[in-house]
DNA sequence: TGTACATCAGTGAACGCGCGTTCACTGATGTAC
DNA sequence: TGTACATCAGTGAACGCGCGTTCACTGATGTAC
């Protein structure tokens, strides 16, 4: 089979890199040595270092956009005006999500940079995110809002990034977690099987009662 | 009033830069300029940057650990033999982790450094952390074991590790998503009303049915 | 068919810069006799 | 009470190093006439 060209190299490579490091971490020496490319090469291709790191969200946003808008489409279609049920959208965004990095074999890699994305440095790589990629999620919680009429908006909101945070964070650490659990109960985890666990809790969630109101 | 001496003028300053932008993206010049010590101070009283980063952790571990330990002898005293209801010991947890930085006033800063513990770069920190302080979590979860007898082991493993993940990335992305909840709807979040928020969730998580099992 | 020029992907070496760390040092305080 | 020495907190300047970026260049391919 062919090497795959200079670009691309550089994207499989930088990804796992970031992944596994951050971005501080990860110099573009480290990046292009590995990748058996010229150190320029990045610079020529993307500008930037700023530049590769956003361009590496792309790759995995883009697609994964574009289906998640399609499978809340196919949702509506199907449910024909009717209110379609918390637990289908979260079915469906689960789908959507395990789909993606399933062409390119890493959701750990995808989960690790969107925790990245939270959590790193002040702020360019979120506003870029939310540029690029906020509409998707604002039809996501509309529809959820929809499916959960009797949650009081600011309550649904706060769920929802609780149960973000869950996923994120879980999958992100996954590596992590995994050496934990196999130590304590040497047991193989995989992914699917983390998502089948993670399901139940999730629903419970975003469905638990309200919080107490607090004393005055 | 006095000027804290050296040592503490740089732990200040450094778990305030650290919680801001991560360890990689602080460097000594950061620290040192802002908290107007010399540069050649951190490696005198500390003797690298890594020790630093533990002894920025240290200062809020430790009490904490302290804190736990007591807080679980009371409610074992108080139980006297008897189970100790889930609600009780995770509210145990909840008052501990508010309590420590109290004293300090930045559960944020608090909470993103155990963030960055569990994302950040390969793992000499997580292994100092779990060296250190495993024992006071290894007993708390087998207090929650006799509290959740119904559940499997490895189930309650990662429903806690998902709760905790719910909790850390919550409290630790905490500006982020204070700004989009403020835009979304002007309301003024504290942390306190986040972990009123946070507690019916977590207990409900916790109480879900188990997920179906996988097909073979 | 041949030639001149433009475009493109990639290269090798160097740039200046900020990094963590080191080192010889100063000046204040404490201790021994 | 005085002197010699040790310890300690802190300093200023320099160290070598790895960083992201730049720049002049090469060689292959495409386009115009």
């Amino acid at each position: 089979m062919a090497e795959p060209d200079t670009m691309t190299r550089i994207l499989d490579t930088a990804e796992v890199l970031f992944a596994e490091r951050g971005f501080a971490e990860t110099s573009l020496r480290n990046i292009t040595s590995k990748a058996r490319v010229n150190l320029a090469a990045v610079n020529y291709h993307f500008g930037s270092k700023k530049a590769l790191i956003q361009a590496v969200f792309s790759r995995y946003l883009d697609p994964f956009t574009l289906r998640f808008h399609a499978a809340l489409d196919e949702l509506e279609a199907h449910y024909d005006g009717r209110v379609i049920p918390l637990e289908a959208l979260l079915e469906s965004m689960a789908a959507t999500v395990l789909a993606v990095p399933a062409e390119r074999n890493s959701l750990k890699v995808f989960m690790r940079l969107l925790g990245l994305a939270y959590s790193q440095a002040q702020g360019h790589l979120r506003r870029h995110i939310q540029q690029h990629y906020g509409d998707v999620f604002t039809r996501f919680t509309e529809l959820v809002r929809k499916a959960t009429p009797d949650l009081p908006d600011a309550e649904r909101f706060w769920r929802l990034h609780f149960m973000l945070g869950t996923v994120i964070f879980t999958l992100s650490g996954l590596d992590a977690l995994k050496d934990i659990a196999e130590k304590d109960y040497d047991e193989q985890v995989t992914t699917r099987d983390l998502v089948r666990r993670l399901r139940p809790v999730v629903v419970a969630a975003m469905n638990a009662p309200l919080p107490v109101e607090p004393r005055e």
